[in-house]
DNA sequence: TCAAAAGTGTTCACCGTACACCCATGG
DNA sequence: CCATGGGTGTACGGTGAACACTTTTGA
């Protein structure tokens, strides 16, 4: 084991395997494409794709990102890399996973034809090729965590959102029943919401407020100190 | 992007870079080691070497840990892979960090002179080549946050430990200050050490009760729902 | 007898949680 | 006027944090 001669070392493929969770007003999703080619041709899989030389991890993954989404400056965070020696029959690959949050109405829904996918509750995973299925519990169990320690789930929602969407959010996130009015008052007393003066009134005669999460003072809070927690 | 002919795909140097935590009683420290080769010959590093083809990537650490303390069935978490496209001038390398808990006493201090390796306080750590700097300040978050919710702290101090070497430790892990006594019942209230009816006399004329961490115990409450927070 | 570290409880503030009723509106 | 979902407040128990004195013993 000497690293100054880095020419006798092996090289390995280095897959970003992308966990593209999506949020439908009642259940957490997550985007998978149907492989169109060998091996396990036919089978439920996430979407990704091979490290470049000139790119970085991070690179990668919005490259993959975009191809099958449309979309850029999506949020996605790095949570782990599996290296299982036949993980991939077809080649030793090593795959490096990230999750993505997307806002399901923001994405192309024509994309999805093209590339044969679909949105699955995570409630009701298929049985995926490789690992997947070991990938899309980890992403679960980091996104879990992140969402209760960062405000990260407003990546999920449509800019303006009710307070019951955002609940219901959390409720699928972290898989729980949460109380109304302790939610709302939890939501609240964080003071990083924006009440809007317009409502909501496909859901209920009465309408419901419609809220913005509010970046500018969420990061102000933060730099004095605030910590954000659900 | 096509994940049908893996062999026009680039292939990269897989690294394994490891954080070596070691705790002598009064701060956290990490074992690093002088490089001897080029690129930055004489610079501190972490210790690391590259993933081999039939191997995955926790076997290789251990192989590298093993290499460098000696030791086996050592604790240790990946947590990040690191891809900056020249973060290794040598060539095109992507590193996948581990950190490790050792207890240092177990470690034979003579492969430290065999490696040119050295101890170095948390709060006093060298620069380091490449980005090792970084993988270090990131290995210390991941173990805060591990170390506050499982107990792997026990993995850092030998099999009996005193009240106040845990408390110290926890200190230096978390960068704080506690009180002695909110420590000590926070402790006992998890019910997961065993007091031996043995003492420690070398650090006071009274002598401290020594004890060691029950792992039966934490293995059955674990199970029943019992959660460790610290 | 004294210095030095070990060991031990209580109080208070705050937070998480449980819990139920009135309001506004469209049909 | 009524059915439906929206919006709001309080009480209680448990946990985290602050805080000081007594005990032991070797020198």
């Amino acid at each position: 084991m000497n690293l100054n001669n880095y020419n006798s070392e092996d090289k390995v493929l280095l897959a970003v395997d992308c966990i593209i969770f999506g949020f439908d007003g009642e259940d957490l999703k997550i985007l998978l494409i149907k492989r169109n080619f060998e091996p396990e041709r036919g089978k439920w899989s996430l979407i990704g794709g091979f490290l470049k030389r000139e790119e970085t991890l991070h690179d990668a993954a919005s490259r993959i990102l975009n191809y099958l989404t449309g979309l850029d400056h999506i949020y996605m965070e790095q949570f782990y890399s599996f290296s299982e020696v036949n993980r991939d029959p077809g080649e030793r690959t090593v795959s490096v996973s990230y999750y993505a949050l997307i806002n399901i109405e923001d994405h192309n829904e024509q994309l999805n034809k093209e590339f044969s996918a679909e949105w699955f509750s995570v409630s009701e995973m298929p049985n995926l090729i490789f690992d997947h299925n070991q990938m899309v519990d980890m992403a679960i169990k980091r996104l879990r965590y992140r969402a209760s320690t960062k405000p990260i789930g407003f990546e999920l929602l449509p800019e303006k959102f009710t307070m019951k969407q955002l609940q219901k959010l959390y409720e699928s996130i972290l898989n729980t029943k949460l109380d109304k009015r302790n939610f709302i008052s939890k939501i609240n007393g964080l003071d990083i919401l924006i009440r809007l003066d317009e409502k909501e009134t496909e859901s209920s005669k009465r309408g419901s407020y419609l809220h913005t999460f509010d970046k500018e003072k969420y990061s102000k809070k933060t730099n004095e100190g605030f910590v954000f927690k659900i």
